[in-house]
DNA sequence: CAACGGATCAGCT
DNA sequence: GCTGATCCGTTGG
């Protein structure tokens, strides 16, 4: 049997407080959940950063309940409802009282498929993680989750890098409406499972 | 309490 | 690659 890695959990202090910085370092980035159905891990494959004073990032028109933890210290959940249906996963940056953070949009499944070929009935092979709504589906992330600590070893967290490639493509975000030109979304080039039309993966 | 948004997805060509 | 379905939590009045 091959021997795995221990698992580590990332500190706080190992989050750049930078919102740019957070999302390319989050490339790579271990996120795991443990289900009642059993643990599901997956590496972190596609951000995009949303910045203070980002017309397209929800924190633009201030403080609200909903997005709070984009306020709060780094290292926090904030997810919310798009489209009426899809729960978005981001990861809060800067520090306190700053308005920012990072989208998770695409991740690599590492352990737990079973698990979520069961959350995402009828599909499987990338189609199981590569979108931001899609991956909080297979990982069973939703609202109860927003503005959990991220740092601390709870059920939903993150863990030290399982480092790829190492090359990190730099793109536009995608499906903006607002603020759509900026080069402010980060992937692992030459990965599998990212979202996005060809063009923005090169 | 109603209007609105919206950082998507699946299915089809 | 493109199109349209599809909502409901949030917000502000």
């Amino acid at each position: 049997m091959p021997r795995l890695p221990k698992p580590v959990a990332l500190k706080r202090a190992d989050l750049p407080a930078d919102t740019i910085a957070l999302a390319r370092h989050l490339i790579g980035v271990t996120l795991a959940h443990e289900l009642p159905e059993g643990l599901v891990t997956a590496r972190i494959v596609e951000t995009e950063a949303y910045l203070p004073d980002d017309p397209a990032s929800h924190s633009y028109r201030g403080q609200t309940k909903r997005n709070a933890p984009m306020f709060g210290e780094r290292g926090h959940a904030y997810v919310y409802l798009n489209y009426g249906m899809y729960w978005l996963f981001n990861i809060s940056s800067e520090t306190t009282g700053i308005g920012a953070g990072v989208l998770v949009r695409a991740v690599e499944p590492l352990s737990g498929l079973d698990v979520m070929s069961v959350r995402r009935p009828g599909k499987s092979g990338v189609d199981l993680t590569n979108g931001p709504g899609k991956l909080t589906k297979a990982m069973g992330i939703g609202p109860d989750h927003s503005s959990l600590d991220l740092c601390v070893g709870g059920t939903l967290r993150l863990e030290k890098p399982v480092r790829g490639t190492g090359a990190i493509g730099v793109s536009t975000r995608i499906g903006l409406t607002k603020a759509a030109d900026h080069p402010l979304r980060f992937y692992e080039r030459g990965n599998a499972w990212l979202s996005g039309p060809r063009g923005l993966n090169l």
